[in-house]
DNA sequence: AGTGGACCTTTGTCTCAGGG
DNA sequence: CCCTGAGACAAAGGTCCACT
């Protein structure tokens, strides 16, 4: 889109420089620029922010405070919770919903991921077995079943707007046998403006342990940089429950995960009541510093890579047009 | 016969508390 | 800092069964 706009705006240097006033060519060019004016209105309105097949991307506010909690397995979800998204912000959109873990979080991301080159609101088809496989490394009728579970969650999870309600997943249809099929909400978008999407590389979520580890991935690619930061705030905005003593240890524990993969530099520390801590000064060599694909160069993986086991659930078919 | 889905068992993982 | 153990799932693999 980009590198369409810088040459249509090249055209229209040379033509001026030419001194060309043949009206059809300039009519041509300005019906083009119009026609790119109206794409680019639809990728804003009617597209989540572009991404690969390898990125995982969500609003930042999901990844700054508990809507993904950190809990025990053993303590039962909360079946109803209502907050404000950001706590800095408690007029702001709020969620409603049933608990929400790090698991749920990682399936909305898949979701979005899935839906990702489909105007918000259609609906997208997958192979379950393949989802659930790139999810979580395997198949079979537990993991189904903790599929489903997770995405009828989703679809009862909601953000409260002033004037308007968003569900993380709008239409989900799962027959007994077959592909089954998930739509997202079309309001959707409006989470991820002003600009406040957060990616994350796949392969790295998936290395790290699943609860305080991949939480804290969320919050430190959150951050543009890492300030020394109250250990107490870090327990709240993920949501556990956990004595000092013990939290201190997770963290220790998480951090160390954190660091081994580039996340964090190696320096890091816990002193008194903080976290001290900062973002690795050279990208460590496992983890690519990624650059953000909405940025000006076109994402060229995104259609291009055709690794076969993501390529399988991925090739999902738009339906409904 | 082949396949998809459900179910079962064993082993592994994670949070959390408590003790050295 | 390390270790242990409880509790509850999950992961992984196998088996069974109904349906095509």
């Amino acid at each position: 889109m980009r590198a369409k706009e810088r040459q249509l705006a090249a055209l229209q240097g040379e033509l001026r420089k030419l001194k060309v006033t043949d009206y059809d060519t300039l009519n041509g060019i300005q019906h083009y620029s119009a026609q790119l004016e109206v794409l680019q209105e639809a990728l804003k309105d009617d597209f989540v922010p572009k991404h690969t097949q390898f990125q995982l991307i969500s609003p930042r506010s999901f990844f700054v405070d508990r809507l993904f909690h950190v809990r025990s397995r053993d303590v039962e979800r909360a079946a109803h919770l209502e907050f404000p998204l950001d706590a800095g912000a408690p007029d702001g959109p709020r969620y409603v919903g049933p608990e929400l873990r790090q698991s749920d979080g990682l399936v909305f991301m898949a979701l979005l991921n899935l839906c990702r080159d489909y105007r918000v609101g259609k609906t997208a088809c997958f192979d379950v077995a393949s989802m659930t496989t790139w999810l979580w490394g395997s198949y079979n009728g537990q993991q189904r079943q903790r599929l489903k579970q997770t995405i009828r969650r989703l679809q009862r999870a909601t953000i409260e707007f002033p004037g308007f309600t968003v569900q993380l997943v709008q239409r989900f249809e799962h027959p007994q046998r077959g592909e089954w099929s998930v739509a997202l909400d079309k309001d959707i978008v409006q989470l991820f403006r002003p600009k406040t999407q957060v990616w994350l590389e796949l392969p790295v979520r998936k290395r790290l342990p699943e609860g305080l580890s991949t939480w804290l991935y969320g919050y430190v690619r959150s951050q543009s940089r890492l300030i020394p930061w109250p250990i107490d705030d870090l327990r709240a905005r993920c949501g556990s429950e956990a004595n000092d003593k013990t939290f201190r240890e997770m963290l220790g524990k998480a951090l160390r995960a954190l660091s081994m993969e580039g996340i964090i530099d190696i320096g890091w520390s816990l002193k008194g009541n903080k976290v001290h801590w900062r973002k690795p000064s050279q990208p460590a060599a496992p983890q690519r510093e990624s650059r953000s694909p909405a940025s000006d160069e076109p994402a060229q993986g995104s259609f291009l890579l055709t690794d076969e086991s993501v390529g399988s659930v991925l090739n999902s078919e738009r339906r409904h047009p």
